[in-house]
DNA sequence: GGAACGCTTCGGCGCGCGCCGAACTGTGCC
DNA sequence: GGCACAGTTCGGCGCGCGCCGAAGCGTTCC
């Protein structure tokens, strides 16, 4: 696969629609993701059929649905940069501005936690020693101390993937924090009911007893 | 500017052929590219307008001569990363294997070092503790050391660059080092003739003065 | 068995864009 | 001044591809 293929799977304004929906971590199904784009089913299918077999989706076929998600993180940190490369395009609807407000707050990045909320979690870990950011991010022993007593446990590294890795916020203009301790985090967030998906997309609601868990574990106070 | 408008610049095989050649970090002369991509100087010259336009390329003008760029080291680094995500095609002729040997030997990649010289530069690093490699590279104290010694001062952080960052190498498989201190050894290196640019691509040829210095600074023994 | 449903395959339509050559502009050299 | 040369603009050509609807296939539910 050439750079100029890479690419032209991702320079088509559907194909690309799809890219940043799956960035929510999840694996969605061939019709939904047709609606999303206002697309024919026809047309999203051959769409996905491209994707995956360009290595940028992976599918898994359930009775007659077809659930597809990104191939990998290697696949969410490249959708990342690209997105974040140039400025967004203006919201054109009422509803996609509170959409985009919501996910300025909150949000997931592919598996790990974004927005405003992110951006205050890695500031905090950063402030409190537990991550250290002098030449790279990097979690520190107090770090690790601090996870084992919240009885996080950050998968093993599998593969080339850091333990932590900053990702360009794209609302925040700001770094937050990726890679499996990101995505580890991310995960008791959401087993813990800290916070909770809302609107079927990538934005999250921080519930009460998140605030409370924010503050306890990481004094970050949330409005 | 949209993921796929973005992506959509890199799609066409003439323009990715004209952004990998400038990840050599210089700056082409519009003719130059157009021959190096096979297209007719009015076919190269459109193309140029639209990646700069983009912000994808810099371009500075000298007389009659149109000379461009890479836009900065984040492009460079985006261009990287979407290369190395798949497998390179293979050589269609002797001199492009050529080619792709000498650059798998010793190459530039955007500013820094790359190839088995540049892979070998930074296992030598981390295994002399000059870089830490646990989560994310860093450089320690010892590093800073080592580069004073040497008198290579990486220039001041502007912006957003990390100091190290780690590279995926695309012929080795395995990371170097990019950032501002990958880009101050390079720079040092060129120099000091350690190494010096061949066949007019990315290739760079390593002198006995450079196979010396490597050995005396690194003990890095080079074929 | 039959109907509803999710998805895929195929044929056909039309736009977008990458290409070139010809003509033109501006610079540098003699 | 005159010529050579780098680069640009413009018009026209043709391929590629994204779109849809219709028809077909396999699954699920009644």
């Amino acid at each position: 696969m050439s750079l100029a293929e890479l690419a032209g799977l991702l320079a088509d304004r559907t194909r690309a629609t799809i890219c940043v929906a799956l960035l929510d971590g999840r694996a969605w199904t061939a019709g939904e993701l047709a609606k999303l784009a206002k697309v024919a089913p026809s047309t999203a299918s051959g769409h996905l059929s491209r994707l995956i077999a360009g290595g940028i989706l992976a599918e898994e076929r359930q009775g007659r649905h077809r659930y597809v998600r990104l191939a990998g993180p290697e696949v969410a940190a490249l959708i990342e940069d690209l997105s974040s490369f140039g400025a967004p395009p203006p919201a054109r609807s009422l509803r996609e501005s509170n959409r985009r407000r919501a996910e300025a707050r909150a949000r997931t990045c592919y598996d790990h936690l974004a927005g405003h909320l992110g951006v205050a979690v890695a500031d905090a870990m950063v402030r409190d020693g537990l991550v250290a950011d002098d030449a790279g991010l990097a979690v520190t022993p107090a770090g690790v101390a601090w996870l084992d007593r919240l009885g996080i446990a950050p998968a093993p590294a599998r593969g080339r993937r850091p333990l932590v890795r900053s990702c360009l916020d794209w609302t925040e203009r700001r770094t937050h924090l990726a890679g499996t301790v990101g995505a580890a985090l991310c995960a008791a967030a959401l087993d813990r009911h800290w916070v909770e998906r809302a609107g079927g997309g990538r934005a999250l609601r921080i519930t009460p007893a998140g605030t409370t868990a924010f503050r306890t574990h990481l004094n970050i106070e949330l409005p």
